[in-house]
DNA sequence: GAAATATCATTAACCTGTTAAGTGATTGGA
DNA sequence: TCCAATCACTTAACAGGTTAATGATATTTC
């Protein structure tokens, strides 16, 4: 045996990024028709329940949170402004920053859908195991929270 | 405490596809540098990858594997092929099909940027814990597997 | 064998992802 | 005060994500 000589990449099935993204994709495929039935796509339903959390919040914040670039953002913030999902506002001591709260039928929007997606959710804990889900979620925010260089090379000056 | 009175959707931080989302582009980040510097992105590194692990394979399969749309795979085939990265070619005993292999130029790079895709894997490893990045993948594949409707509801005749 | 059906790939249309550049507002040091 | 640097958002350009429809083959059914 001598099949080791060129480092081999992980088996795509192994891949840790893969894994996630058909995690990921698996998951969302229980909620796709729900979002569909309310004609709202994976990322405005992802600013619509960043910003039920809070009174409002300025884009650039609401971008980290609904994890979505700002020039994304920026689209969105039109097409939501003008179906009435969101409110967008200037804020007074900063001109820069444009300030963005949920507007009714954002929460009309919420208030509606939030039973069937609770549903959703419950039967996948059914099917997962509402324990090992929980683990899994905690798991995953620890990756998270590794940030982009847990060791970072040291800096030499 | 009656503030129960409407099932509010769980916050995001805890929601399994947000949480999905956000460890897969803390993930991502660091492998986002490597890939930049050897021009390619994400999604045509992953089918380099997939063809790199069979001899050849259809577009249908691929895309699969690689968790690609089928009409984003018919985009990319063509700037992939024009780069010399994949071939294609049509089966003989099915003529709808497409079959893509990985070409010259695609193992090039798979060659040139294994080491250091290696190197970051082990980083994260480190970071995280081998043993419970393997545990995470397991779960992760579990997950995957359970398919979009584990339990379905009785069909009803 | 012809017609109906199913499958594979492509095209189209619209949206978001991503990077880079641009604009206006704010901040902080000379 | 000035002005350079930074910041928040926007615009632009191109690529992929998503859905629906279309075309071309295969397969099934009668």
């Amino acid at each position: 045996m001598q099949n080791d000589t060129q480092p081999q990449p992980r088996d795509t099935r192994h891949s840790l990024p893969m894994a996630l993204l058909r995690a990921r994709e698996a998951v969302m495929s229980r909620f796709r028709p729900l979002l569909a039935e309310h004609d709202i796509n994976e990322q405005q339903w992802r600013v619509v329940r960043v910003l039920a959390e809070v009174d409002q919040l300025d884009a650039t914040e609401v971008a980290a949170r609904a994890n979505i670039l700002a020039p994304s953002l920026t689209r969105m913030i039109r097409a939501m402004t003008d179906r009435g999902l969101i409110a967008r506002a200037k804020d007074a001591t900063d001109g820069r920053r444009v300030l963005l709260s949920i507007a009714p039928k954002g929460r009309e929007l919420l208030v509606k859908a939030s039973p069937d997606s609770a549903a959703i959710y419950r039967q996948l804990e059914a099917d997962y195991g509402a324990d090992r889900l929980g683990q899994l979620i905690e798991m995953l925010i620890d990756l998270t929270e590794l940030g982009v260089d847990a060791a970072p090379p040291p800096e030499q000056d």
